[in-house]
RNA sequence: GGGUGGUUAGUUCAGAGGUAGAACGCUUCCUUGACACGGAAGAGGUCAGAAGUUCGAUUCUUCUAUCACCCA
C-alpha cells in the first residue's frame, strides 16, 4: 500500500506571498523551464513578443504572458519539449527619450556628450533599469527558459540584423532615397506609417485668393482652400482635375503665390478631388505626401520652408525662425490684411501624432532608407492562404490581408543614436555606397579609404521582425532553429498585428524560407471597468504588480484566464480579481478539508463501495480530465478556466465534500471511509494537475501538501483518463437528487427554519414505478444529511397523507412535503402553491401549443416531440398534486 | 468613405436552432465540526428593432439603429 506524507496543518486562509516566491525559486533551481533539443519528444515553442526595456509590466503584458504560460505549462504536462523564449527589445526612440530626459535634468544634451559617450550612457541605463520588466515577469510566474533570454541589441541579434540588411540590400529590397516621410519634430527622426496615430481635431480651412497672372475673362483669381497657410510660400503649382468644368479654361495659366513674388503654373492632375474644398489644390511637394507625388509626376521644384525641428527656415522669408503654429497664425493675418483671405471655415480633420511623444507629425522631405515590401508581402499573403499560418480567431486574417495587399514601403531609418547603425558606408571620393556585414575599411568600388558610415540607425521593429529566428542563432544554422523553428504559436494583441506579426511573417519567409509560427492567437485588449483604455494620465491603470501584492499571482492569472474570450475587449477591475482570490482560498480550504480527512495511505477505489455521489464526482472528474486539455489545445483558455472554477466550487465543494462527510467520519463503516478517501484523493490529484497551468503556485503547494512532492506537479503531467472511473448514469441520477434536495431546502426556507436547525421529518411521495424512487432510496441518508432532516419518509403518492399540515412542492416524479404542524402560514402557502401551479401551467400550455401544430409533430425530430409530450404529462401530474395540496389547505 | 466587432439580469460578461447562465451587486436567513475570502434560499431578462429562412430563432440571413475599433 502506497504511503504519502500529508500536511494536515494548512493555514486556515491561503496567503500567496511566501509560497509564490518559494516555488518560483525552486522551479528555476530545478531547471523546470529549460528547453533542450530532445529528439524523443515533439517540440512546442513560443517566442515572447519582446516587451521594450523602458516599460514595466502592465496588465496587457500580464494577460499576454498568462496566456502563453498556460499554453507552455499545459504542453509540458502533455509531454512536449517546450521552449518559451524570453527577451526584450531596445526601443530606439523610447529609450533614447528616457535617457535624454535624465540628462536634461543635468542640463546636458546628447550632443554635448557625443554619439559614443551617449550610447555608453544608454547601455548603463539599460543595465540598471532594462531588466526590471524581466523581474516582473518572474513574479507573474512566467515559465520562460531564462538561460536563453535575448535582447534585440545584443551581439547575436545585431549580427542577424546586419546579415538581413545586407541580403535585402543586395537583392534590391532595401533602397535609399529622398522622399516625404513622417517626421516627428520633437524626436527629430523619421517614423514609419505605423507609428503615426491619427486623431480628429478641429482646424481652420483658409480660403486664399491666388491672383491670376494672365488676363482671363470673368476671372482675376483662383480660390484655394488650405489648412496650412504657412506652407503657401513653398507652393510650386495649383492643381485642378483634368475634367473640371469649373477650371478647365485655366489649365496652363499662372498665378502669383500670395506672400511671395513667385509665379506658378496651374496644372491638371487626377489626384485632385473636384468635390472637395474649392475643387483645386495648392501643390507643396516638400510638405505634403500627396503633393510630393504630384510634384514628381510633373517634375516640380521642392521648396522646403520648415526645418527638422518644426521651425520655419531661410526659404520662409519673413516667417523664418517662427514655429509652425506662429507662422500659420501670422501668415493668415498677413493674407487677411492683403485682402487675399476670402474666408475661414472651421473644419474637422484628422491630424497625425507621433506614437511615442504625441507631437504633431510633419511630412518631411529627407534622405531615408526604405524596405521594398511588396515582394515580401506577397509571400506572406500566400503563406496564410495556403494554411501554413492559421489565425485565431480567423477573422483577423482579413485585417492582415487588407494591410498586406495595400502595403507601402517601410521607412526603416531613424535619426537616432540608440539602435542598430545602418551598415552602409558612403565613399567621399566616388560617392559609392558600400553595404557590408563586417565594417569595411575601403570603398568597394574605388578602394578609397575615405569612407564614412551612415549616421542613422534602424527602426527597432526591423530587429523585432527577425525575433523568431534571430533569437535562435540566425544567421547560423543552429540545432535550435532545426528543432524549434517554425515556432508553434505567436500570442499577441490585435494592435500589434502589423508591427510584429506581419513583419515577422515576411522576414521569416524570406530568410528561413518558412513561416515564423504555425498559429497566431490574437487576443483582446484589456480596458478598465468602464471600457476605457487604461492610461497613466487618466489614472485608471491597473498595475499587475500591485494586484499580485494584494491578491497573489494565481488570482490575477486566473482572472485573466477566465476573462479571456476571443475578439472582445476585456474589462478588468480589482473587485474582479478579488473574486478569483476568493477562489484560491476556496480551493485551499477544500484541500485542507480533504487533507484533514485523509490518512497517509493511498486507498484503492473499490467499485463495490461507491455510492451514487462518488460515481458522479468521479465521472465529472473524468469529463474534466478529457475536456480541459482539449480546450487548452484549441486555445479556449477562458472556457477552460471557467469550467474549472465551476467544477471546483460547484461540484466539488458545494456537493461532493458535503456528501463525503458522513463516510469520512466513519459513519458508514471502514470500507466506505477508505473508498471515499480514495475518491477524494483521486479527484484532488486530477483537479490540481488540471488547474496547474492556470494557477501554478497554489497547486504546487497543495500538491506537496498531499504528499506528492517528490515530483513537481508539472513534471507529473495531467492525470490520464481512466474509463473505469466513468459512470454515465450517475450524471442524471445526481441531477434528480440535487433537484429534490433543492426543493426540500426551499421548503425549509419558506418555513423560516434556521439553516443549522435539524428537523424531525420530511416526506417524499413517489410512485414505485418511478426510477426516481430508486435514486432517492439509495441516497436517502444524503437527503437527510444535506437537508438537515432526521428522518425522510418514502411514501406512495396514492396512500393517505397522515402527517398533518405541511408545506409541499414537486420535483420530477416526486412530491416533497415538510410537516410543519401549527407553524403553517396558510395564506402564504396558498399563494406560494398558486404561483407554482401557474408557472407549471404556463409551461404546459406552451408545450401543448407546439404539440397542437401538426407541422411540429410531423417535422421536428422525434425526440424533441417526445420531450414536449413528457413535459405536458409530467407537468399535469405535478400540477394535479399541487392542486390537491391547495385544496386540502383551503378546507 | 471602406472594413471589423459589439448590443443578453442593476453592472460586467458567458452561452446555445428546442422554455436563458455566471460573477459582482440586491433581499431573507445562518459564525453549521474546510472555508464569513463562507453557507442556504430568493428577486431580477419581450436576449437593441424590423423582416426573412425554419415545425420552431434570443441563436442562422438581410436590413435599420446605436456604440467601439482599424484602415484611408
Amino acid at each position: 500500500m502506497a504511503k504519502k506524507t500529508r500536511n494536515r496543518n494548512l493555514e486556515k486562509n491561503y496567503s500567496p506571498d511566501s509560497i509564490e516566491q518559494k516555488w518560483y525559486a525552486k522551479w528555476i533551481e530545478n531547471g523546470l523551464f529549460n528547453a533542450e533539443i530532445n529528439p524523443e519528444a515533439k517540440a512546442f515553442s513560443i517566442v515572447i513578443p519582446p516587451p521594450n526595456i523602458t516599460g514595466s509590466l502592465h496588465v496587457g503584458h500580464a494577460f499576454d504572458h498568462t496566456f502563453q504560460d498556460i499554453m507552455c505549462r499545459a504542453k509540458r504536462m502533455q509531454g512536449y519539449e517546450v521552449l518559451w523564449l524570453p527577451g526584450t527589445d531596445h526601443a530606439g526612440i523610447a529609450t533614447q527619450n528616457v535617457v535624454e530626459k535624465d540628462l536634461a535634468k543635468q542640463n546636458i544634451s546628447r550632443y554635448d556628450l557625443g554619439r559614443e559617450e551617449f550610447v555608453k550612457r544608454v547601455w548603463e541605463w539599460r543595465k540598471i533599469y532594462g531588466s526590471r520588466i524581466i523581474e516582473q515577469m518572474k513574479r507573474l510566474g512566467n515559465s520562460c527558459d531564462w538561460r536563453r533570454e535575448r535582447f534585440t541589441l545584443d551581439e547575436g541579434l545585431s549580427r542577424a540584423v546586419r546579415s538581413v540588411f545586407v541580403r535585402l540590400y543586395n537583392k534590391g529590397l532595401i533602397y535609399k532615397g529622398k522622399y516625404i516621410v513622417n517626421w516627428c519634430p520633437r524626436c527629430s527622426t523619421a517614423i514609419s506609417d505605423l507609428e503615426v496615430e491619427y486623431e480628429e481635431s478641429q482646424g481652420n480651412f483658409y480660403y486664399v485668393k491666388y491672383p491670376l497672372v494672365e488676363h482671363v475673362e470673368n476671372a482675376s483669381e483662383i480660390i484655394v482652400a488650405t489648412t496650412r497657410p504657412e506652407t503657401i510660400i513653398g507652393d510650386v503649382a495649383i492643381a485642378v482635375h483634368p475634367r473640371s468644368q469649373k477650371y478647365k479654361h485655366l489649365i496652363g495659366k499662372h498665378v502669383r503665390v500670395p506672400l511671395t513674388d513667385r509665379v506658378i503654373p496651374i496644372i491638371e492632375d487626377n489626384m485632385v478631388d473636384p468635390e472637395f474644398g474649392t475643387g483645386c489644390v495648392k501643390i507643396t511637394p516638400a510638405h505634403d505626401p500627396n503633393d510630393f507625388l504630384v510634384g514628381l509626376n510633373h517634375n516640380l521644384e521642392q521648396i522646403q520652408v520648415i526645418d527638422s525641428k518644426g521651425i520655419m527656415n531661410e526659404n520662409a522669408g519673413k516667417y523664418q525662425g517662427m514655429t509652425i503654429e506662429n507662422a500659420r497664425k501670422k501668415s493668415a493675418e498677413d493674407l487677411e490684411s492683403l485682402g487675399l483671405l476670402l474666408k475661414t471655415e472651421v473644419i474637422n480633420h484628422s491630424v497625425g501624432h507621433c506614437q511615442r511623444c504625441g507631437t504633431t507629425v510633419e511630412p518631411y522631405l529627407s534622405e531615408q532608407w526604405f524596405v521594398k515590401t511588396k515582394p515580401l508581402a506577397d509571400r506572406g499573403v500566400q503563406a496564410v492562404k495556403d494554411g501554413r499560418i492559421k489565425w485565431i480567431p480567423e477573422q483577423w486574417e482579413k485585417t492582415y490581408f487588407n494591410w498586406m495587399e495595400n502595403i507601402r514601403d517601410w521607412c526603416i531609418s531613424r535619426q537616432l543614436w540608440w539602435g542598430h547603425r545602418i551598415p552602409a558606408w558612403t565613399c567621399d571620393d566616388c560617392g559609392h555606397i558600400t553595404v557590408a556585414e563586417i565594417d569595411p575599411t575601403e570603398c568597394e568600388h574605388c578602394h578609397s579609404s575615405n569612407i564614412h558610415q551612415d549616421t542613422d540607425v534602424l527602426d527597432t521593429w526591423f530587429s523585432s521582425a527577425l525575433w523568431p529566428f534571430s533569437t535562435m542563432g540566425f544567421p547560423d544554422k543552429t540545432p535550435e532553429l532545426e528543432y524549434f523553428y517554425p515556432t508553434s504559436l505567436m500570442v499577441t494583441g490585435f494592435d500589434i498585428i502589423f508591427f510584429w506579426v506581419a513583419r515577422m511573417i515576411m522576414m521569416g519567409l524570406e530568410f528561413m524560407d518558412d513561416v515564423p509560427f504555425r498559429d497566431v492567437y490574437i487576443h483582446s485588449l484589456i480596458r478598465d471597468e468602464h471600457g476605457k483604455k487604461m492610461s497613466k494620465t487618466k489614472g485608471n491603470v491597473i498595475d499587475p504588480l500591485i494586484m499580485i501584492d494584494k491578491y497573489g499571482a494565481d488570482a490575477l492569472r486566473m482572472t485573466l484566464a477566465a476573462l479571456s474570450v476571443q475578439g472582445r475587449d476585456i474589462l478588468l477591475s480589482s473587485t474582479r480579481i478579488e473574486t478569483y482570490r476568493f477562489f484560491m482560498n476556496k480551493l485551499w480550504n477544500a484541500a485542507r478539508f480533504a487533507l484533514m480527512n485523509l490518512d497517509d495511505e493511498v486507498h484503492e477505489i473499490k467499485p463495490e463501495f461507491l455510492h451514487m455521489h462518488d460515481k458522479w464526482i468521479l465521472t465529472r472528474t473524468q469529463e474534466m480530465a478529457m475536456k480541459i486539455p482539449e480546450l487548452i489545445n484549441s486555445y479556449d483558455i477562458g472556457t477552460a478556466a471557467r469550467s474549472l472554477y465551476d467544477f471546483v466550487w460547484g461540484d466539488i465543494c458545494d456537493w461532493y465534500l458535503e456528501m463525503s462527510k458522513p463516510a469520512l467520519k466513519g459513519d458508514e463503516g471502514e470500507d466506505r471511509r477508505k473508498t471515499t478517501a480514495g475518491v477524494l484523493e483521486h479527484v484532488f490529484k486530477t483537479t490540481l494537475t488540471l488547474l496547474h497551468p492556470f494557477i501554478p503556485f497554489v497547486t504546487e503547494e497543495l500538491w506537496t501538501a498531499f504528499g506528492y512532492g517528490d515530483e513537481f506537479i508539472m513534471r507529473a503531467g495531467f492525470v490520464k483518463e481512466n474509463s473505469d472511473l466513468k459512470f454515465e448514469d450517475s450524471l442524471e441520477n445526481m441531477r434528480v437528487f440535487q433537484e429534490i434536495v433543492r426543493s426540500l431546502r426551499n421548503l425549509r426556507a419558506e418555513a423560516h427554519v434556521a439553516p443549522q436547525q435539524w428537523l424531525n421529518k420530511a416526506v417524499i411521495r413517489v410512485k414505485s414505478a418511478s426510477h426516481d424512487l430508486e435514486i432517492i432510496r439509495d441516497s436517502i441518508n444524503q437527503v437527510s444529511n444535506l437537508c438537515r432532516v432526521h428522518e425522510i419518509l418514502l411514501e406512495n403518492p396514492e396512500s393517505e397523507y397522515t402527517h398533518g399540515a405541511s408545506l409541499s412542492s414537486v420535483s420530477g416524479d416526486s412530491e416533497i412535503k415538510l410537516p410543519v404542524g401549527d407553524f403553517l402560514d396558510v395564506a402564504k402557502e396558498i399563494s406560494r402553491l398558486k404561483n407554482e401551479i401557474a408557472s407549471i401551467e404556463k409551461n404546459i400550455a406552451s408545450s401543448q401549443a407546439k404539440l397542437n401544430k401538426p407541422s411540429f409533430v410531423e417535422r421536428a425530430p422525434a425526440e424533441v416531440v417526445e420531450k414536449e409530450r413528457a413535459r405536458v404529462s409530467d407537468g399535469e401530474i405535478q400540477a394535479a398534486r399541487l392542486r390537491a395540496n391547495l385544496e386540502s389547505l383551503s378546507k
